[in-house]
DNA sequence: GACATTGGTGGCGAATTGTTACTAATTCGC
DNA sequence: GCGAATTAGTAACAATTCGCCACCAATGTC
């Protein structure tokens, strides 16, 4: 290497567009939702994720925070980026940088705003392409790191039962578990713990109430592992 | 809800700056390592990471091959991205986003341009705050990833031993694995297939040649999972 | 030819996983 | 009141997987 060093890429910041694009989740009756905004008049498609660039000086999970409580009216406090796209596809507000980030929020919390509305996932209306690859993208990087992450809980009220929580986990990994299996595993990975409390449903046992209190665990503590197939 | 939608979020938007910031990662001797360029005269630190703002139309893994091809002067084709971030943390360009990538280049592919340096990631020299935020996430994402996504792989040439592979699994892992399991791991995995050539170091037995190619496998192939302890 | 060195495998005990089958506590219908 | 239905929770067993030791194989060194 010689000694003065030439500098073979010179590197310049540039101006662009940029817009944070949220899909906020939560567990709905039977499905996996995500909230919708109707689109303005004249716009191509009717309905977007709800968006918009960061202000001056705030964070990206900052925006994302901002957006889902404007949309939702109840503050997140949970967001997964989902990752930055700058694909030719189209953003509702043309903008050629797209940040991807996923707000988890627990049922029942919120009210969609006027003009925005829960979808199931697995039926959504026409969207901007390049929204359409972000909610996709979401899906699958839920389903990824829901078991390095508390991600499941994130979309529980503080105390749940356990059947809530095998519910949830059904709705981000698609598939059924079983239940000893699961609740075996949950034991093992010591990322919760029972209340005193128990809650009635109306017919069937009642169940013992538990909230995520992660133990801190000495040596490698794997991750949550689930097996397959229908109780 | 009422009839005509009323918008409450009026997404605009905005101009900022964007910079790419590349993580070039290899198999160095004994360590991972990533790619650094010496800072122009006069930066506040005399290294940084290869950035670049896209170019216009340029996506954001076009722009960091474009990035990692100016440094190391060969073309990498695998990058896993790292994430946005916008902190308030300083950028050597001042840009207000980032964009962390990751690039994955075997051993023994290009050279460093004048300028750009290997550096094993446990012994980093001193850089911008927001790029030692973005090796560290780095270091994190593709310890994550590597046993649900073929990322060993693009770190050794396309022919390679059972040896080097482990290898290179702990280098990422950054712990030993135990040779009869990881090679029973595999073999479940279904991700090499032998070839009918053989390599010979000098000393002790010569090695097969394998080369990375995963079986369509019906199911859901559970990932690869490794055990600890040193052989 | 003994030895050092690296590659590769068989197999065994321990741990984990997949599943069945049970017990427990409640409401509903009659 | 009382059995059926329903949901919660657990014991236990068989099958599989894991962690590891012990060994065999093929090469270079002396």
């Amino acid at each position: 290497m010689r000694d003065r060093p030439v500098v073979l890429v010179k590197p310049v910041v540039r101006q662009t567009t940029l817009a944070v694009d949220v899909v906020v989740l939560s567990p709905r009756v039977d499905a996996l939702a995500i909230l919708l905004m109707r689109a303005p008049v004249g716009a191509r498609e009717r309905w977007s994720l709800p968006w918009d660039a960061p202000q001056l000086g705030e964070g990206l999970e900052e925006a994302a925070a901002r957006i889902t409580s404007a949309v939702l009216g109840a503050s997140t406090a949970f967001f997964e980026q989902v990752g930055a796209l700058s694909d030719g596809r189209r953003h509702p507000g043309d903008a050629e940088i797209s940040v991807g980030i996923a707000a988890l929020s627990p049922a029942g919390v919120g009210e969609p705003v006027d003009g925005a509305e829960w979808f199931p996932l697995a039926s959504l209306p026409a969207i901007a392409p390049r929204h359409r690859t972000i909610v996709d993208r979401a899906a699958a990087v839920v389903r990824q790191r829901v078991d390095q992450s508390p991600l499941a809980f994130r979309l529980l009220p503080p105390t749940f039962t356990l059947s809530d929580l095998q519910a949830v986990y059904q709705l981000l990994l698609d598939r059924r578990l079983h239940k000893a299996s699961f609740r075996r595993a949950l034991q093992a990975s010591y990322l919760v713990e029972p209340t005193d409390e128990w809650r009635g449903e109306g017919r069937g046992r009642p169940a013992q109430l538990f909230r995520y209190a992660p133990k801190k665990r000495r040596g490698a503590r794997r991750g949550v592992r689930f097996d397959l197939f229908t109780e």
